[in-house]
DNA sequence: TGACATCTACTAGTTAACTAGTACGTAATG
DNA sequence: CATTACGTACTAGTTAACTAGTAGATGTCA
């Protein structure tokens, strides 16, 4: 009895970085993009663009006979919503903890750290 | 045709969560446990208790006549590797968009930034 | 105009995640 | 010893994600 997620599933989130990418792309957009990388079906893409435009992540408007989809949303909103739902799953809602892993998981050189202080200090 | 991952769902974390907590558990135990948050059924719990032995996750062993389980691997390690499986699929690999995305995320006080910039100067 | 390309709509099959029931064995207890 | 409690094994149903095929409409072009 699994729960309806409104979340971008992994497939729908590279089709959505390529619309993201482009402003808005056709059917044929996409799966031309995604060709590049892999072998997929022409209407698999499309069927999942159709369910992301039933979950509000794009609009449709008809453009000659095609449909051109746009996002519903700008990529930095979705990006933050992910990221807040992955704190709120893993770390319970705590950001500091996932700080300390980014910190520790790579070795940062002296100016990596510099930069990221910068980061920091220039953040309202 | 869904790919086989063998990444943790979002059930299974709570349940590893309890276990790590623990250091170790039957299915009672975490039954307990997450009857406290929601309805479940118990033997819910030990099917998924079972998946997560499968996955290599939990190993399992006799205790008089139920079994106990315990992790097989340490916390830090597995949610390292979530972080990184993150930041690959939404960022394609780069922590720095992370980094960004948690420091404008919230409104940090000037305490709080300071300990930021200590968390990565203290890091070697 | 006939062949072919292109696009949508509809249908459907597979896997993982999640859920829980039933059957059955064993231990405890009155 | 009969009943109850507790544990496992096995089975199975639902939903989301992912995948792709078929049918049919329409446009293009030789």
């Amino acid at each position: 009895m699994g729960k309806p997620r409104a979340t971008l599933a992994r497939q729908e989130l590279v089709i959505m970085k390529v619309i993201w990418r482009n402003g808005s792309a056709t059917v044929r957009d996409v799966y031309e993009a995604l060709r590049e990388q892999r072998r997929i079906a022409y209407t698999t893409v499309m069927t999942t663009m159709n369910v992301l435009a039933d979950k509000g992540y794009l609009h449709r408007g008809l453009e000659g006979r095609a449909y051109r989809y746009r996002p519903a949303h700008p990529e930095d909103a979705v990006v933050k919503s992910m990221v807040q739902e992955f704190i709120d799953r893993v770390f319970d809602g705590a950001s500091r903890p996932l700080f300390q892993h980014l910190v520790e998981r790579e070795r940062l050189t002296e100016a990596e750290r510099a930069e990221l202080v910068r980061l920091i200090e220039r953040t309202e």
